[in-house]
Formats: structure tokens, C-alpha cells, sequence
DNA sequence: CGGTAGTTTGAACTACGTCAAGGGTCGTGG
DNA sequence: CCACGACCCTTGACGTAGTTCAAACTACCG
């Protein structure tokens, strides 16, 4: 029953100083919003990013500092976090290349609602709030798909709602793992392998519940032959089982 | 200690399928999106919605219908809800004149991930969401404001997670009390009122409990002398000793 | 004035948090 | 390359906040 095999994650190890701009490009033409645009549009739009590199564990910046910029990831994961006072944090999002956070639009006084952090080492480009606001301005089919981005957002953070509100914590959990498996999983020979360094703690957070709580429900579900798993990682192995204990209506 | 006083909320009883034409331009007018926008362009853009009465109880759509148009209240109260399979609702959010909700834009196979639901006699603006998708091409500045509006809910929906994983019910009800003091407060002699229909199952449904022990909390509230209750409404009538519960570091 | 719908309170139960201790994995430095 | 220390994970025992079920009570409407 023991499981102690090495860390199946890839490690991706990449120059955090470098991208190409080659990929900095394609990044940019993957991201949702720049979809349709020229190339020459493009390259004109690339020239207002400017890139940073991140080693994993590094802050991209903190809940409350001033926000004054869009980030947009190039290579790597970057995790949204809140905190309480008292000290335990809120996981609200994991975010992969492609995806932006940060400052939409400048505003007075505004300050990122949330911390950015690295969870593995990433390439992540950003630009001036007032630069992406003309930029949108300029082009009106940008917002509307940054619109699209925003209110597909909103319904996730809606659903994770309901999921508090409603679900107990066996079910929370087997449902951020599903989609965790949809937006990070990588088939591979021990199951859909949830392609980010994701912790107990990690798990805990973004299902509003303690790391020994965590621990514990997801000890019966690898018991159950559901999930495999180890330090900082996890695959499904039984994707029905998850989500027929999702869907059932008892209690 | 007994407080069996009338309902001091004010009825409003408006004749549900009129909105005269000076409040429809007045109620767009006050809509973030479309201020800064000329008479002019108000009224062409005023002439392309249409006006529906409801009254109170009456559903304006549900979830899971097909999404098609963009609300905006003109008069009344309006709640947005979500329910799982077993029966249980989450209220996400109180709207208000002038606040808007359904389809920002058309979108294939799209539907409300919400129910809308009159709070009160309520007159209610739509216009398709193709045609507001064509006066956002039309005035990017319109998309902008739009923006602002779905960050600053997306906001809200991150807090609402991070109550919801992070503090006990008792400072979840305080801070809801303040929030719907802040948005929905008038002020009357009896204390800050809270000008909208609400039940304890209403109050449950916002901060993820059950009716039994929204009341429960209340009744504590009320005997402690922070608010002052009766059937369906509530006035906070010592604003310090919430915000005080609330902010405290202890569990 | 009677009925419906909202509210209150009690008592029993339970899911989950808390506290605590022990074991495994990984990276770092010798 | 090995060994140490830091970090992560697991499991147990216990306490409790909040749910559930049930019953009585009260405001409001017709």
C-alpha cells in the first residue's frame, strides 16, 4: 500500500530570465483576448510587455500593494491567494500560461485584492494598467473578450460559493480535483497526473478546510483506488468514482 | 423585550408595468456604464431596451435558461441565486436600481448560471445582448465601465469565498448585516434599516447556514441590543459593536 | 378571524477543527 | 554521495460549532 515513489511532476526547468520572443509571441496570440488579431498587431502589442522571471516560491506581488499592472504568465503556474488576519489563507485560483491577473484597468487608490505567487518557477510578462486600457480602447474586440474572461471568472468564484455553502468537505474536495484534472492533467501512467506542485495545505485552502482534514479525505480516497499520490502531488485514478460522489444527492 | 412592531420597511408600491420615460433615461443615466455618455447617445441606447413589470416573488429568469438578454432594474429589489440538487439555495447577491445582471454578452449554448428573482415590485430594462454587445463595439468606453462593474462583483465573490472559508457564522452574519447596511441602509429612528424584504432563510442562504441558526444568531444580535428584528427586516442599531465583532483577531 | 408563512427554541447528533505526536521525502551542505 | 534538517504528510483522541428534526409561537394577509 505504500506509495513513496519520487515526484512524477516534470520539473520544467527553464531560465526564469529568458523568454524567447518567439514565445512571448505565441503566448500572447494563445491568450484569449489578443485571438484575431494581426500579426503586425501583435508584434506592436508585445512591444508594450515587459517580462520577469519568478523562482518558484516568489511573490509576484502582495494583497494590498498598489495595483498598477496586468500580468499575463508566459511559462510556469502562478497561485492567487487571500489571507485573514488570523492567519489562514484562501487559495483562489491556480493559473497557468495563457491566463492573466493583476490590474485590469487603473483606478485610484486600487490595490490588488490578492497575493500572486509563483508555484513553480515562471517566465510572466506585464504591462502598464493605462497601456492595456488604451490598448482595449483601441480595439474594442479586446474587451470584449477580456469581458468573456471576467465573467467566466465570476461563475467559477460563484460555484466555489455554492460549493462552501452547500457541499461537505468530501465532496469540495473531490470536486476541486476534477478541476484541477480538467485544467492541469496530464495523462500519464498512473492516472491524470495534476500537473502543479499542490500541497495538503495547498488543498486546504482552496476547499476552506485544514490541512489534517485534507490529509485525511484524501487518505480514503486513495484507499478507495481513486487517487494516487505523494509529497505535492496527486493523479486521479477513478475519475468516474469522484465524480459520482460529486453528483450524488444525499447529503 | 418584545419588538411585534409593523414591518417599517416601505412598501413602494409602484404600478409594476410603468416606468415613465424620464426614469428609464434617468435610471441609464445612473447606470456606471453609461455615464459620461451625451442625451443623445442616452436616448438612442435608451431606445433599445424594453421595460417588463414583476412583481414581487416573480422569477425574471432561471437558472439554466437559455441566456439571451441584459437587465438592469429601473425600480425595486432583485436577488440572484444558485441551488443545488438537495433543495438548498445560495443567495449570491442583492441588486439594486440602477445594478445590472443576465447576459453581458451572446455567447453559443449560454445560460444564466442564475435565478433572478423580484425582492419587491420591480420594473426591469432589457435589451438583447447582441445589441449591448454592438453598443460596446460602438463606445469602448462603455466596455471599460462594464469592466470595472465584473471586477469590483468578482471582488465581492472573493471576499464572500473568503468569509465563507475562513470565519465562524456568527462574523459571517455581522458582516453581512454591514455590508446590506452600507448598500440597502436608510436611516430611521429605530436604527439603520435595511430597506429590503429579508427572512432569516434569506440571511441563511447569504451566509451559507441554515434558517435555524441565522435566527439563532440574530436573536443573540438582538438581545446584546446591536440590531433591532422583526418578521422579514432588520435595522442594526449599534453599527460599532458589529464592526467590532467582525474585525476582532480571535476564532 | 382564520390560515399561511416566517420565526423561535430545544435537544440530540455529527462533521470537522484542534492539538499533539510520529514518520516520510527532499534538498542542501559537507 | 551520504546524512542531516526542514518540510510535508498521516493518524489519533477529543471538543464543539453548527445541522437536523420537531414543535410551538406570532406577524401579516385576505
Amino acid at each position: 500500500m505504500k506509495n513513496h515513489r519520487k515526484s512524477p511532476l516534470d520539473s520544467h526547468h527553464i531560465d526564469p530570465q529568458v523568454c524567447s520572443i518567439d514565445l512571448r509571441l505565441e503566448i500572447l496570440s494563445k491568450a484569449p483576448f489578443f485571438a484575431g488579431l494581426s500579426h503586425e498587431q501583435l508584434k506592436e502589442i508585445n512591444s508594450f510587455f515587459r517580462e520577469n522571471g519568478f523562482q518558484k516560491g516568489d511573490r509576484i506581488y502582495y494583497e494590498g500593494d498598489a495595483a498598477s499592472r496586468l500580468y499575463a504568465i508566459a511559462t510556469g503556474r502562478v497561485k492567487l491567494t487571500r489571507h485573514t488576519p488570523a492567519g489562514k489563507n484562501i487559495l483562489l485560483d491556480i493559473l497557468v500560461p495563457g491566463e492573466f491577473f493583476g490590474s485590469l484597468i487603473p483606478e485610484q487608490n486600487d490595490e490588488y485584492p490578492e497575493t500572486a505567487q509563483a508555484l513553480t518557477d515562471a517566465c510572466i510578462l506585464s504591462i502598464g494598467a493605462e497601456a492595456f486600457q488604451r490598448i482595449m480602447l483601441l480595439h474594442p474586440s479586446i474587451s470584449v473578450k477580456v469581458l468573456l474572461a471576467l465573467k467566466d471568472r465570476l461563475k467559477n468564484a460563484h460555484e466555489t460559493v455554492r460549493q462552501l455553502s452547500a457541499y461537505a468537505v468530501e465532496k469540495r474536495i473531490a470536486h476541486t480535483l476534477l478541476k484541477l484534472g480538467e485544467k492541469l492533467g496530464e495523462r500519464q501512467e498512473i492516472g491524470l497526473l495534476i500537473q502543479v506542485p499542490l500541497s495538503r495545505d495547498d488543498l486546504g485552502d482552496m476547499t476552506g478546510t485544514t490541512t489534517e482534514t485534507a490529509s485525511r479525505v484524501i487518505s480514503q480516497f486513495q484507499k478507495k483506488g481513486w487517487v494516487l499520490t505523494g509529497r505535492q502531488w496527486i493523479a486521479i485514478t477513478h475519475w468516474e468514482a469522484l465524480t459520482s460522489l460529486v453528483d450524488e444527492e444525499l447529503y
